[in-house]
RNA sequence: GCUGGGGUGGCCGAAUGGUUCAGGCGGUAGCCUGCAGAGCUGCUCUAUAUGGGUUCAAUUCCCAUCCCCAGCUCCA
Protein backbone atom coordinates (compact mmCIF):
# COMPACT_ATOMS: atom_id res chain seq x y z
CA UNK A 1 0.00 0.00 0.00
CA UNK A 2 1.42 3.20 -1.19
CA UNK A 3 0.29 6.71 -0.77
CA UNK A 4 2.59 9.32 -1.94
CA UNK A 5 0.28 11.82 -1.47
CA UNK A 6 0.57 11.33 2.46
CA UNK A 7 2.87 13.21 4.45
CA UNK A 8 4.30 11.40 7.64
CA UNK A 9 4.93 13.68 10.54
CA UNK A 10 7.62 12.91 12.87
CA UNK A 11 8.77 14.63 16.15
CA UNK A 12 12.46 15.75 15.51
CA UNK A 13 14.39 16.28 18.57
CA UNK A 14 16.91 18.63 16.65
CA UNK A 15 14.06 21.43 16.85
CA UNK A 16 11.61 20.01 19.29
CA UNK A 17 8.67 20.35 17.07
CA UNK A 18 6.74 17.72 14.65
CA UNK A 19 7.92 18.08 11.29
CA UNK A 20 7.07 16.75 7.99
CA UNK A 21 9.47 13.82 7.12
CA UNK A 22 11.17 14.50 3.91
CA UNK A 23 13.64 11.90 2.99
CA UNK A 24 17.11 12.91 0.92
CA UNK A 25 16.60 10.56 -1.59
CA UNK A 26 12.95 10.70 -2.68
CA UNK A 27 11.02 7.10 -1.46
CA UNK A 28 13.67 5.97 0.42
CA UNK A 29 14.59 5.98 4.09
CA UNK A 30 17.99 5.94 5.62
CA UNK A 31 17.73 4.84 9.41
CA UNK A 32 20.59 4.37 12.26
CA UNK A 33 19.35 2.82 15.38
CA UNK A 34 21.43 2.58 18.03
CA UNK A 35 21.75 -1.09 19.01
CA UNK A 36 22.31 -3.46 22.23
CA UNK A 37 25.51 -3.36 23.99
CA UNK A 38 25.82 -6.93 23.78
CA UNK A 39 27.67 -7.87 27.21
CA UNK A 40 23.43 -9.38 28.46
CA UNK A 41 20.25 -10.04 27.84
CA UNK A 42 18.73 -7.14 26.75
CA UNK A 43 15.76 -6.34 29.11
CA UNK A 44 11.83 -5.13 28.30
CA UNK A 45 13.04 -1.55 28.00
CA UNK A 46 15.65 -2.40 25.31
CA UNK A 47 12.53 -4.15 23.71
CA UNK A 48 10.47 -0.94 23.43
CA UNK A 49 13.44 1.14 22.26
CA UNK A 50 13.57 -1.70 19.47
CA UNK A 51 10.04 -1.95 19.05
CA UNK A 52 8.95 1.59 18.22
CA UNK A 53 12.01 1.70 15.60
CA UNK A 54 10.31 -1.77 14.31
CA UNK A 55 7.21 0.41 14.17
CA UNK A 56 8.42 3.38 12.47
CA UNK A 57 9.96 1.27 9.82
CA UNK A 58 6.94 -0.44 9.39
CA UNK A 59 5.39 2.65 8.77
CA UNK A 60 7.54 3.90 6.53
CA UNK A 61 7.26 0.92 4.41
CA UNK A 62 3.76 0.86 4.74
CA UNK A 63 3.72 4.46 2.86
CA UNK A 64 5.33 3.21 0.24
CA UNK A 65 9.57 4.05 1.58
CA UNK A 66 12.17 1.28 0.93
CA UNK A 67 13.77 1.62 4.29
CA UNK A 68 17.51 0.85 4.79
CA UNK A 69 17.85 0.24 8.53
CA UNK A 70 21.18 0.14 10.18
CA UNK A 71 21.71 -1.44 13.54
CA UNK A 72 24.64 -1.54 15.39
CA UNK A 73 25.93 -4.12 18.14
CA UNK A 74 27.98 -2.60 20.68
CA UNK A 75 30.66 -5.06 20.98
CA UNK A 76 33.78 -3.48 22.64
CA UNK A 77 33.38 -1.56 25.97
CA UNK A 78 33.38 -1.11 29.86
CA UNK A 79 30.69 -3.60 30.42
CA UNK A 80 32.07 -6.24 27.50
CA UNK A 81 35.20 -6.05 28.28
CA UNK A 82 34.82 -6.72 32.19
CA UNK A 83 32.13 -9.66 31.45
CA UNK A 84 34.81 -11.19 29.02
CA UNK A 85 37.29 -11.03 32.14
CA UNK A 86 35.47 -12.18 34.92
CA UNK A 87 34.29 -15.36 32.75
CA UNK A 88 37.99 -15.61 31.64
CA UNK A 89 37.04 -16.17 27.94
CA UNK A 90 37.35 -14.37 24.49
CA UNK A 91 35.73 -11.03 24.39
CA UNK A 92 34.61 -12.27 20.91
CA UNK A 93 33.28 -15.45 22.42
CA UNK A 94 31.41 -13.69 25.43
CA UNK A 95 30.12 -11.01 22.67
CA UNK A 96 28.88 -13.10 20.57
CA UNK A 97 26.73 -15.13 22.62
CA UNK A 98 24.57 -12.61 23.77
CA UNK A 99 24.52 -11.55 19.90
CA UNK A 100 22.43 -14.84 19.07
CA UNK A 101 20.35 -14.08 22.07
CA UNK A 102 19.60 -10.70 21.14
CA UNK A 103 18.45 -12.35 17.32
CA UNK A 104 16.40 -14.74 18.96
CA UNK A 105 14.59 -12.35 21.09
CA UNK A 106 13.75 -9.84 18.22
CA UNK A 107 12.99 -12.72 16.25
CA UNK A 108 10.56 -13.96 18.98
CA UNK A 109 9.06 -10.01 19.19
CA UNK A 110 8.77 -9.90 15.86
CA UNK A 111 10.90 -7.12 14.48
CA UNK A 112 11.74 -7.03 11.60
CA UNK A 113 15.51 -7.49 11.10
CA UNK A 114 18.16 -4.68 10.09
CA UNK A 115 19.79 -4.63 6.87
CA UNK A 116 22.95 -4.43 8.31
CA UNK A 117 24.30 -5.17 12.00
CA UNK A 118 27.83 -3.89 11.88
CA UNK A 119 30.06 -4.57 15.14
CA UNK A 120 32.15 -2.10 16.70
CA UNK A 121 35.14 -4.16 16.86
CA UNK A 122 35.07 -4.87 12.99
CA UNK A 123 35.08 -1.04 12.14
CA UNK A 124 38.11 0.01 13.99
CA UNK A 125 39.85 1.57 10.69
CA UNK A 126 36.28 3.31 10.01
CA UNK A 127 36.57 5.34 13.34
CA UNK A 128 40.47 5.87 13.32
CA UNK A 129 40.17 7.88 9.92
CA UNK A 130 37.39 9.92 11.77
CA UNK A 131 39.72 10.09 14.48
CA UNK A 132 42.95 11.80 12.06
CA UNK A 133 40.54 14.16 10.61
CA UNK A 134 39.31 15.47 13.51
CA UNK A 135 43.15 15.98 14.92
CA UNK A 136 43.71 17.30 12.08
CA UNK A 137 41.32 19.80 11.97
CA UNK A 138 42.18 20.37 15.37
CA UNK A 139 38.93 19.62 16.98
CA UNK A 140 40.65 16.68 18.69
CA UNK A 141 43.87 16.66 20.92
CA UNK A 142 45.83 13.70 22.72
CA UNK A 143 45.38 13.87 26.57
CA UNK A 144 48.13 13.12 28.71
CA UNK A 145 47.28 9.53 29.34
CA UNK A 146 47.58 9.20 25.62
CA UNK A 147 44.06 9.51 24.76
CA UNK A 148 42.39 11.21 22.31
CA UNK A 149 39.41 13.76 23.17
CA UNK A 150 36.89 15.75 21.25
CA UNK A 151 37.61 19.46 22.58
CA UNK A 152 34.03 20.55 22.63
CA UNK A 153 35.22 23.94 22.77
CA UNK A 154 36.12 23.79 19.05
CA UNK A 155 32.42 23.11 18.16
CA UNK A 156 30.54 26.15 19.08
CA UNK A 157 27.10 23.94 18.33
CA UNK A 158 27.60 21.53 20.91
CA UNK A 159 24.37 20.81 22.89
CA UNK A 160 22.51 21.67 20.03
CA UNK A 161 20.78 18.14 19.89
CA UNK A 162 20.13 17.96 23.58
CA UNK A 163 19.52 21.69 24.51
CA UNK A 164 21.97 21.15 27.30
CA UNK A 165 24.41 24.23 28.31
CA UNK A 166 27.58 22.43 28.84
CA UNK A 167 28.60 25.03 31.65
CA UNK A 168 25.38 23.99 33.37
CA UNK A 169 26.53 20.71 33.60
CA UNK A 170 26.69 18.90 37.22
CA UNK A 171 30.36 18.34 38.00
CA UNK A 172 28.83 15.11 39.53
CA UNK A 173 29.37 11.87 41.28
CA UNK A 174 30.06 10.14 37.97
CA UNK A 175 32.95 12.44 36.26
CA UNK A 176 35.90 10.02 34.73
CA UNK A 177 38.79 9.80 36.92
CA UNK A 178 41.26 10.56 34.25
CA UNK A 179 39.58 13.89 33.75
CA UNK A 180 42.92 14.98 34.79
CA UNK A 181 43.60 14.01 31.52
CA UNK A 182 41.80 16.36 29.55
CA UNK A 183 41.45 19.86 28.83
CA UNK A 184 38.03 20.61 29.67
CA UNK A 185 35.92 18.26 31.59
CA UNK A 186 33.07 17.50 29.30
CA UNK A 187 35.54 16.72 26.38
CA UNK A 188 35.06 13.19 25.79
CA UNK A 189 37.16 9.98 24.43
CA UNK A 190 37.59 9.66 20.58
CA UNK A 191 39.94 6.91 21.57
CA UNK A 192 41.25 5.30 24.62
CA UNK A 193 44.78 4.46 25.88
CA UNK A 194 45.53 1.07 26.73
CA UNK A 195 45.63 0.59 30.33
CA UNK A 196 46.18 -1.98 32.60
CA UNK A 197 42.84 -3.59 32.94
CA UNK A 198 42.39 -3.55 29.71
CA UNK A 199 44.29 -7.21 29.07
CA UNK A 200 44.63 -8.03 26.27
CA UNK A 201 42.03 -6.49 24.61
CA UNK A 202 43.38 -3.63 22.47
CA UNK A 203 44.43 -2.56 19.21
CA UNK A 204 47.84 -1.45 18.03
CA UNK A 205 47.36 1.82 15.63
CA UNK A 206 48.67 4.90 14.34
CA UNK A 207 46.85 6.30 17.06
CA UNK A 208 48.84 4.43 19.85
CA UNK A 209 47.36 0.72 21.53
CA UNK A 210 44.18 1.47 22.88
CA UNK A 211 40.29 1.12 22.06
CA UNK A 212 37.91 2.98 20.86
CA UNK A 213 35.79 5.21 22.70
CA UNK A 214 31.77 4.69 22.75
CA UNK A 215 30.40 7.41 20.89
CA UNK A 216 32.77 7.03 17.70
CA UNK A 217 31.55 3.87 17.08
CA UNK A 218 28.59 5.14 16.05
CA UNK A 219 29.48 7.61 13.56
CA UNK A 220 31.76 5.45 11.87
CA UNK A 221 29.33 2.93 10.94
CA UNK A 222 25.94 5.05 10.09
CA UNK A 223 28.24 6.70 8.28
CA UNK A 224 29.64 4.37 6.32
CA UNK A 225 26.30 2.41 5.63
CA UNK A 226 24.17 5.16 5.08
CA UNK A 227 26.54 8.28 3.86
CA UNK A 228 27.48 11.69 5.58
CA UNK A 229 24.18 12.90 5.74
CA UNK A 230 21.14 10.42 6.18
CA UNK A 231 17.48 10.79 7.27
CA UNK A 232 16.58 9.34 10.87
CA UNK A 233 18.37 8.57 13.59
CA UNK A 234 16.61 6.46 16.44
CA UNK A 235 17.55 5.26 20.08
CA UNK A 236 16.65 5.76 23.72
CA UNK A 237 16.13 9.11 25.49
CA UNK A 238 19.19 8.15 27.72
CA UNK A 239 21.54 8.33 24.71
CA UNK A 240 20.04 11.66 23.32
CA UNK A 241 22.86 12.93 25.99
CA UNK A 242 25.38 12.50 26.02
CA UNK A 243 25.81 9.63 23.32
CA UNK A 244 24.00 11.41 20.30
CA UNK A 245 25.24 14.44 21.29
CA UNK A 246 28.62 13.50 20.86
CA UNK A 247 28.04 11.59 18.22
CA UNK A 248 26.85 14.31 16.07
CA UNK A 249 29.20 16.66 17.08
CA UNK A 250 32.06 14.69 16.12
CA UNK A 251 30.33 13.51 12.83
CA UNK A 252 29.79 17.08 11.70
CA UNK A 253 33.04 18.52 12.98
CA UNK A 254 34.77 15.96 10.70
CA UNK A 255 32.10 16.39 7.47
CA UNK A 256 31.06 19.85 8.11
CA UNK A 257 27.83 18.55 6.73
CA UNK A 258 24.78 18.23 8.76
CA UNK A 259 24.68 14.51 9.98
CA UNK A 260 21.17 13.80 10.47
CA UNK A 261 18.33 15.40 9.47
CA UNK A 262 15.63 13.43 12.20
CA UNK A 263 16.40 12.47 15.77
CA UNK A 264 14.12 10.30 17.15
CA UNK A 265 13.74 9.45 20.58
CA UNK A 266 11.70 6.94 22.50
CA UNK A 267 10.57 7.30 26.51
CA UNK A 268 11.37 4.88 29.16
CA UNK A 269 9.18 2.31 30.64
CA UNK A 270 8.60 1.99 34.05
CA UNK A 271 7.53 -1.51 35.58
CA UNK A 272 4.79 -1.02 38.54
CA UNK A 273 5.11 2.51 38.87
CA UNK A 274 8.81 2.26 39.28
CA UNK A 275 12.10 2.79 37.88
CA UNK A 276 12.76 -0.67 36.20
CA UNK A 277 15.76 -1.71 38.36
CA UNK A 278 17.62 -5.19 39.64
CA UNK A 279 17.29 -3.21 43.31
CA UNK A 280 13.67 -3.09 42.78
CA UNK A 281 13.42 -6.56 41.85
CA UNK A 282 11.22 -5.40 39.21
CA UNK A 283 13.78 -5.92 36.50
CA UNK A 284 13.38 -8.15 33.51
CA UNK A 285 14.58 -9.76 30.59
CA UNK A 286 12.23 -10.67 27.45
CA UNK A 287 13.64 -14.43 28.63
CA UNK A 288 12.02 -13.80 32.26
CA UNK A 289 8.51 -12.89 30.63
CA UNK A 290 8.72 -15.81 28.44
CA UNK A 291 9.92 -18.24 31.67
CA UNK A 292 6.39 -17.35 33.21
CA UNK A 293 5.02 -17.94 29.92
CA UNK A 294 3.69 -15.06 28.30
CA UNK A 295 3.68 -14.94 24.65
CA UNK A 296 6.02 -12.54 23.03
CA UNK A 297 3.61 -11.08 20.46
CA UNK A 298 1.57 -10.03 23.69
CA UNK A 299 3.90 -8.79 24.74
CA UNK A 300 4.86 -6.58 21.67
CA UNK A 301 1.48 -5.61 21.98
CA UNK A 302 1.82 -4.10 25.27
CA UNK A 303 4.83 -2.20 24.33
CA UNK A 304 3.59 -1.06 20.82
CA UNK A 305 0.31 0.36 22.09
CA UNK A 306 1.54 3.35 24.03
CA UNK A 307 3.33 6.16 21.91
CA UNK A 308 6.72 6.16 21.86
CA UNK A 309 7.04 9.69 23.71
CA UNK A 310 5.38 8.41 26.28
CA UNK A 311 6.59 7.11 29.45
CA UNK A 312 4.93 3.61 29.63
CA UNK A 313 3.78 1.82 32.99
CA UNK A 314 4.79 -2.33 32.34
CA UNK A 315 2.54 -4.23 34.34
CA UNK A 316 1.46 -7.99 34.81
CA UNK A 317 -2.39 -6.87 34.50
CA UNK A 318 -1.48 -4.96 31.25
CA UNK A 319 -0.28 -7.70 29.90
CA UNK A 320 -3.34 -9.58 30.70
CA UNK A 321 -5.27 -6.92 29.05
CA UNK A 322 -3.25 -6.80 25.88
CA UNK A 323 -3.77 -10.62 25.57
CA UNK A 324 -7.80 -10.05 25.56
CA UNK A 325 -6.79 -7.45 23.10
CA UNK A 326 -4.96 -9.13 20.57
CA UNK A 327 -7.43 -12.14 21.08
CA UNK A 328 -10.16 -9.64 20.04
CA UNK A 329 -8.03 -8.88 16.77
CA UNK A 330 -7.68 -12.57 16.03
CA UNK A 331 -11.10 -13.72 16.66
CA UNK A 332 -12.12 -10.99 13.80
CA UNK A 333 -10.13 -11.94 11.74
CA UNK A 334 -10.74 -15.51 12.03
CA UNK A 335 -14.29 -14.41 11.20
CA UNK A 336 -13.56 -13.23 8.55
CA UNK A 337 -12.38 -15.47 6.98
CA UNK A 338 -15.87 -17.87 7.64
CA UNK A 339 -17.94 -15.90 6.07
CA UNK A 340 -19.54 -17.74 3.36
CA UNK A 341 -22.04 -15.30 2.74
CA UNK A 342 -23.49 -13.05 -0.68
CA UNK A 343 -25.16 -10.05 0.39
CA UNK A 344 -23.56 -6.77 -0.40
CA UNK A 345 -24.20 -3.92 1.25
CA UNK A 346 -22.05 -0.49 0.57
CA UNK A 347 -21.37 -0.49 4.23
CA UNK A 348 -18.17 -2.17 4.26
CA UNK A 349 -16.31 -0.75 1.28
CA UNK A 350 -17.28 2.87 3.62
CA UNK A 351 -16.02 1.01 6.62
CA UNK A 352 -12.69 0.27 5.66
CA UNK A 353 -11.96 3.13 3.81
CA UNK A 354 -12.79 4.90 6.89
CA UNK A 355 -9.95 2.70 8.67
CA UNK A 356 -7.63 3.49 6.33
CA UNK A 357 -8.13 6.87 6.68
CA UNK A 358 -8.13 7.06 9.86
CA UNK A 359 -5.09 4.30 11.03
CA UNK A 360 -3.53 6.25 8.13
CA UNK A 361 -4.11 9.80 9.21
CA UNK A 362 -3.19 9.16 12.91
CA UNK A 363 0.14 6.69 12.22
CA UNK A 364 1.10 9.60 9.88
CA UNK A 365 0.93 12.16 12.82
CA UNK A 366 4.07 11.39 14.71
CA UNK A 367 3.19 7.54 14.63
CA UNK A 368 -0.35 7.94 16.96
CA UNK A 369 -0.92 4.40 17.55
CA UNK A 370 -3.37 4.97 20.14
CA UNK A 371 -5.66 6.81 18.07
CA UNK A 372 -4.89 4.29 15.48
CA UNK A 373 -5.49 1.63 17.42
CA UNK A 374 -8.92 2.70 18.22
CA UNK A 375 -9.64 2.96 14.59
CA UNK A 376 -9.16 -0.55 13.94
CA UNK A 377 -11.21 -1.39 17.11
CA UNK A 378 -14.26 0.98 16.26
CA UNK A 379 -13.93 -0.91 12.31
CA UNK A 380 -14.22 -4.39 14.14
CA UNK A 381 -16.92 -3.29 16.30
CA UNK A 382 -18.90 -2.08 13.41
CA UNK A 383 -17.80 -5.18 11.15
CA UNK A 384 -18.97 -7.35 13.94
CA UNK A 385 -22.27 -5.82 13.55
CA UNK A 386 -22.70 -6.22 9.91
CA UNK A 387 -20.89 -10.35 10.49
CA UNK A 388 -23.98 -10.72 13.41
CA UNK A 389 -26.25 -9.34 10.42
CA UNK A 390 -25.26 -11.84 8.24
CA UNK A 391 -24.57 -8.12 5.26
CA UNK A 392 -21.24 -9.10 4.75
CA UNK A 393 -20.53 -11.21 1.48
CA UNK A 394 -17.47 -13.15 0.49
CA UNK A 395 -15.80 -11.11 -1.42
CA UNK A 396 -16.19 -8.18 0.97
CA UNK A 397 -14.89 -10.52 3.38
CA UNK A 398 -12.04 -11.42 1.28
CA UNK A 399 -11.08 -7.73 0.78
CA UNK A 400 -11.14 -6.52 4.37
CA UNK A 401 -9.28 -9.45 5.41
CA UNK A 402 -6.38 -7.86 2.64
CA UNK A 403 -6.39 -4.84 4.84
CA UNK A 404 -6.32 -6.82 8.14
CA UNK A 405 -2.98 -8.15 6.53
CA UNK A 406 -2.20 -4.79 5.41
CA UNK A 407 -2.52 -3.24 8.86
CA UNK A 408 -0.59 -6.18 10.72
CA UNK A 409 1.93 -5.62 8.59
CA UNK A 410 2.32 -2.14 10.60
CA UNK A 411 1.37 -3.87 13.87
CA UNK A 412 3.30 -7.18 13.83
CA UNK A 413 0.46 -8.74 16.35
CA UNK A 414 -2.37 -10.85 14.60
CA UNK A 415 0.02 -12.80 12.25
CA UNK A 416 -1.43 -15.87 10.36
CA UNK A 417 -4.46 -17.11 11.91
CA UNK A 418 -5.13 -20.63 11.07
CA UNK A 419 -8.25 -21.36 9.74
CA UNK A 420 -8.11 -25.02 8.66
CA UNK A 421 -5.35 -26.73 10.79
CA UNK A 422 -5.11 -30.43 10.68
CA UNK A 423 -6.38 -31.59 13.77
CA UNK A 424 -5.20 -35.42 14.89
CA UNK A 425 -7.35 -38.07 14.20
CA UNK A 426 -8.02 -38.37 17.54
CA UNK A 427 -8.69 -34.97 18.55
CA UNK A 428 -10.99 -34.67 15.41
CA UNK A 429 -12.59 -38.27 16.91
CA UNK A 430 -12.91 -36.26 19.98
CA UNK A 431 -15.15 -33.14 17.89
CA UNK A 432 -17.02 -35.66 16.18
CA UNK A 433 -18.50 -37.37 19.26
CA UNK A 434 -19.04 -34.15 20.98
CA UNK A 435 -21.11 -33.24 17.86
CA UNK A 436 -23.08 -36.32 18.18
CA UNK A 437 -23.69 -36.02 21.78
CA UNK A 438 -24.83 -32.63 21.08
CA UNK A 439 -27.28 -33.58 18.42
CA UNK A 440 -28.87 -36.53 20.82
CA UNK A 441 -28.86 -33.39 23.48
CA UNK A 442 -26.39 -34.99 25.52
CA UNK A 443 -25.41 -32.24 27.17
CA UNK A 444 -23.33 -34.05 29.68
CA UNK A 445 -20.97 -35.44 27.68
CA UNK A 446 -20.97 -32.62 24.90
CA UNK A 447 -19.35 -30.55 28.34
CA UNK A 448 -17.10 -33.28 29.06
CA UNK A 449 -15.32 -33.52 26.00
CA UNK A 450 -15.32 -29.65 25.24
CA UNK A 451 -13.32 -29.53 28.55
CA UNK A 452 -11.40 -32.66 27.80
CA UNK A 453 -10.35 -30.43 24.39
CA UNK A 454 -9.77 -27.10 26.46
CA UNK A 455 -7.39 -28.81 28.63
CA UNK A 456 -5.09 -29.68 25.42
CA UNK A 457 -5.57 -26.23 24.39
CA UNK A 458 -8.47 -26.48 21.82
CA UNK A 459 -10.76 -24.22 21.87
CA UNK A 460 -14.66 -25.19 20.70
CA UNK A 461 -17.04 -22.91 19.97
CA UNK A 462 -20.60 -23.27 18.97
CA UNK A 463 -21.94 -21.08 16.26
CA UNK A 464 -24.89 -21.36 13.94
CA UNK A 465 -23.23 -22.57 11.07
CA UNK A 466 -21.56 -25.34 13.23
CA UNK A 467 -18.91 -26.32 15.66
CA UNK A 468 -16.04 -24.26 14.87
CA UNK A 469 -12.58 -24.11 17.30
CA UNK A 470 -8.84 -22.67 17.45
CA UNK A 471 -5.72 -23.10 19.39
CA UNK A 472 -5.65 -21.25 22.08
CA UNK A 473 -2.60 -18.92 22.50
CA UNK A 474 -0.84 -18.95 25.82
CA UNK A 475 -0.75 -15.32 27.50
C1' G B 1 20.53 21.99 42.43
C1' C B 2 19.87 22.59 36.99
C1' U B 3 17.10 20.86 32.52
C1' G B 4 13.06 18.24 30.41
C1' G B 5 8.43 14.99 30.38
C1' G B 6 4.05 13.92 32.95
C1' G B 7 -0.34 13.60 36.66
C1' U B 8 -7.48 11.81 32.71
C1' G B 9 -12.82 6.68 34.99
C1' G B 10 -11.68 0.11 38.72
C1' C B 11 -6.79 -0.52 35.46
C1' C B 12 -4.10 0.95 30.80
C1' G B 13 -4.29 4.81 27.80
C1' A B 14 -6.09 8.88 23.50
C1' A B 15 -7.89 13.70 22.38
C1' U B 16 -9.50 18.68 22.56
C1' G B 17 -10.63 26.38 23.81
C1' G B 18 -17.14 24.70 23.13
C1' U B 19 -22.93 19.67 21.47
C1' U B 20 -22.50 13.18 25.37
C1' C B 21 -13.65 13.48 27.42
C1' A B 22 -11.42 7.88 21.86
C1' G B 23 -10.11 2.99 22.29
C1' G B 24 -8.54 -1.43 25.03
C1' C B 25 -9.03 -4.27 29.57
C1' G B 26 -11.99 -5.44 33.84
C1' G B 27 -16.93 -5.52 36.33
C1' U B 28 -22.21 -5.77 35.65
C1' A B 29 -27.16 -6.38 33.24
C1' G B 30 -29.50 -7.84 28.76
C1' C B 31 -29.70 -10.16 23.66
C1' C B 32 -27.89 -14.69 21.44
C1' U B 33 -26.72 -19.82 23.20
C1' G B 34 -28.82 -26.39 25.73
C1' C B 35 -24.68 -24.28 28.57
C1' A B 36 -20.15 -22.00 27.53
C1' G B 37 -17.42 -19.12 24.06
C1' A B 38 -17.39 -15.42 20.43
C1' G B 39 -20.28 -11.20 19.11
C1' C B 40 -23.73 -7.06 20.01
C1' U B 41 -26.26 -3.41 23.42
C1' G B 42 -26.76 -0.74 28.11
C1' C B 43 -24.58 0.54 32.75
C1' U B 44 -19.62 1.32 35.40
C1' C B 45 -21.57 6.74 40.59
C1' U B 46 -19.24 14.26 40.13
C1' A B 47 -12.70 10.57 35.27
C1' U B 48 -8.97 15.33 33.35
C1' A B 49 -3.59 16.13 40.77
C1' U B 50 -4.79 20.81 43.88
C1' G B 51 -5.68 26.15 44.28
C1' G B 52 -6.14 30.51 41.60
C1' G B 53 -6.41 33.40 36.88
C1' U B 54 -7.59 34.57 31.46
C1' U B 55 -12.21 33.57 28.53
C1' C B 56 -19.00 33.84 26.79
C1' A B 57 -16.63 28.86 27.43
C1' A B 58 -10.65 25.15 29.98
C1' U B 59 -9.31 19.04 31.06
C1' U B 60 -6.92 21.96 27.09
C1' C B 61 -3.93 28.60 27.78
C1' C B 62 -1.35 31.28 32.17
C1' C B 63 0.47 31.31 37.46
C1' A B 64 1.35 28.82 42.03
C1' U B 65 1.52 24.30 44.94
C1' C B 66 1.90 18.98 45.61
C1' C B 67 3.32 14.34 43.51
C1' C B 68 5.68 10.93 39.79
C1' C B 69 9.48 9.99 36.07
C1' A B 70 13.85 11.00 33.34
C1' G B 71 18.74 13.37 31.97
C1' C B 72 22.98 15.78 34.13
C1' U B 73 29.58 11.71 30.82
C1' C B 74 29.51 5.34 28.19
C1' C B 75 21.84 2.82 31.24
C1' A B 76 16.77 1.87 25.57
Amino acid sequence: MTNKQASICLFNTLTRKKETFTSIVPDKAKIYTCGPTVYDYAHIGNFRAFLFEDILKRWLTYRGYKVIHIMNLTDIDDKTIKGSQKKGIPLQDYTEFYVNAFFEDIKALNILPADVYPKATEHICEMIKIIQILLKKGVAYKGEDGSIYFSIAKYPEYGKLSHIKVNELKAGARVNQDEYAKEEAQDFALWKAWTPEDGKIYWDTELGRGRPGWHIECSAMSMKYLGETFDIHCGGIDNMFPHHENELAQSEASTEKKFVNYWMHNEHLQVEGKKMSKRFGNFYTLRDLLAKGYDPIVIRYLLISTHYRQQFNFTFEGLESAKAAVDRLRNFVRRIHEVEGTTMTEKVSTLTSKLEACFGGSMDDDLNIGTALAALFDFIREMNVLLDANLVSKEEAVQVGGLMIRIDEVLGVIGKVEIKEVLSEDVDALVQKREEARRAKNWKEADTIRTQLKAIGIILEDTTQGVRWHKEKKV
